[in-house]
RNA sequence: CGGAGUGUAGCGCAGAGGUAGCGCGCAUCGUUCGGGACGAUGAGGUCAUGGGUUCGACUCCCAUCACUCCGACCA
């Protein structure tokens, strides 16, 4: 892509926040925010978003089937649960008395969606022979979290990928969630996160007596601590953690990017969700919940990998691979030559940002390709001859290579 | 929701009871062109909002709202 496609230019004198992450993608253009907690991401930040959603949604593809619930739901299906109480639920309603004149109802924006969820395959699951089955969606979520704070970590409104599972029997769920559980270690590690990510036993609030598991990211502005216990040789969140292991353990500052959850029969006993078993009989579904933070995910990546020059993307999640810079100058055939190498590697699948501004300084288009944080970084100039340099994001060390081989350092 | 701070040009900031400032960015021209180039010219403002004090308020006072940070909270 040609760099005037992405319309949002970088900006070095943008505010200053005490999280890396608010800072660095801000300056990069990657976001912008709206309001306290809420942000509209800009083209290379969607594109990063996207690629992380779709990680996840590959993986999850394997275990589940993709939906779309809506994020306006009833009240109803709130007081049914007895959750009108939770203090993060945003209301909508009509915004003037002539549309309230028409509709007077009030709306939830959802937080999380075992209230649709449920009610919908009620309808026609109901038979042992369905079960089980999951279904997950990635999609906008709403909190009113009294303080957003730390850019992309906490935020009123964010991204979410919310699986949702269905059993026969508490057993049957375990299983599932087991497998899970492997599931998401892997997603992280595709995710470049899997080394710093841990899981973490937790609370299971109303819901269970059981643990239930946090996947924990080491990260210095992550809000939650975690301690690890050497008997048990596990981690434990600050929640559920003895007075005993946090007085004898470290803090492990952790930013929760995702956490899975066994729901027992709450739910299905609330809307009534029975299926019929072999011998007739009624019984609830047990289910469960997974969880994924997508922009969250971003946000912590950041975190994890910057330098002084900007954000070093992992390659699975980059917006683009390259970032090929022409340097200015009157020389045709130098631009003639990178035109060339850009078409080249557009043919050979390589997603390419092609920085080819005319009048924009050569020291600016090398502190952008920093700030915005590509794998790779092509230059084509008077310099370089007929050759092209390429460098590594995360090295100093910048090679002259012909442009035939450019293709097979970058796909390597 | 308690505490602290901040709201002035698109962005980042300074300033001040009596004509509104700087840097970046933007526009035009020229020179540049490998680590955020330079000169010249120019456009751009309801100084967050509402009240009050005053001859006069962007400046002082009060309230409200928003944003940032700390704390509490966080299925």
């Amino acid at each position: 892509m040609r760099i005037d496609q992405i319309i949002t230019r970088t900006n070095k004198e943008a505010k200053e926040f005490d999280t890396i992450n608010a800072t660095l993608l801000q300056k990069a253009g990657f976001i912008d925010q709206t309001m306290a907690g809420v942000y509209s991401y800009l083209p290379l930040g969607l594109r990063v978003l996207t690629r992380i959603e779709n990680i996840i949604r590959e993986e999850m593809d394997k275990v589940g089937s993709e939906i779309l619930m809506p994020a306006m739901v009833p009240r109803e299906l709130w007081e049914k649960t007895d959750r009108m109480e939770t203090d993060i639920l945003f209301e909508v309603r009509g915004a003037n008395d002539k549309s309230r004149k028409k509709n007077k109802a009030s709306y939830i924006l959802s937080p999380t969606h075992e209230e649709v969820i449920t009610p919908l395959f009620m309808k026609q699951r109901m038979s042992y022979k369905d079960l089980p089955f999951a279904a997950y969606q990635i999609q906008t979520k709403f909190r009113n979290e009294e303080r957003p704070k730390s850019g992309l970590l906490r935020g009123r409104e964010f991204r979410m990928k919310d699986l949702y599972s269905f059993h026969a029997s508490d057993e049957d769920r375990r299983e599932y969630y087991d497998r899970i559980k492997d599931v998401y270690v892997k997603i992280f590690d595709r995710l470049g996160i899997g080394e710093d990510t841990i899981v973490a036993l937790a609370g299971g609030g109303d819901f269970t007596d059981e643990f239930t598991h946090e996947f924990d990211t080491r990260c210095e502005s992550g809000e939650d601590i975690v301690y690890w216990d050497e008997r048990e040789q596990a981690y434990y969140n600050a929640e559920v953690a003895s007075d005993e292991l946090k007085d004898g353990s470290e803090e492990i500052k952790v930013s929760e990017v995702g956490n899975i959850f066994p729901l027992g029969t709450k739910f299905s006993e609330a809307f009534g969700y029975m299926f019929t078993d072999q011998s007739g009989e009624r019984k609830p579904v047990h289910m469960a919940s997974y969880g994924i933070g997508s922009s969250r995910v971003m946000g912590v990546i950041v975190e994890k990998f910057n330098d002084d020059g900007g954000i070093i993307w992992p390659k699975s999640v980059a917006p683009f691979q390259v970032y090929l810079a022409v340097m200015p100058g009157d020389n045709k055939a130098v631009i003639e030559r990178a035109d060339k190498i850009y078409e080249d590697l557009l043919g050979a699948g390589i997603e390419v940002l092609y920085d080819d501004r005319a009048g924009v300084s050569g020291g600016m288009k090398l502190k952008d390709a920093d700030l915005t944080g590509m794998p790779w970084r092509a230059v084509v100039s008077e310099k370089t001859g007929s050759k092209v340099e390429i460098k590594a994001r995360t090295s100093e060390e910048i090679r002259l290579i012909k442009g035939s081989d450019l293709l097979k350092v970058v796909k390597a």
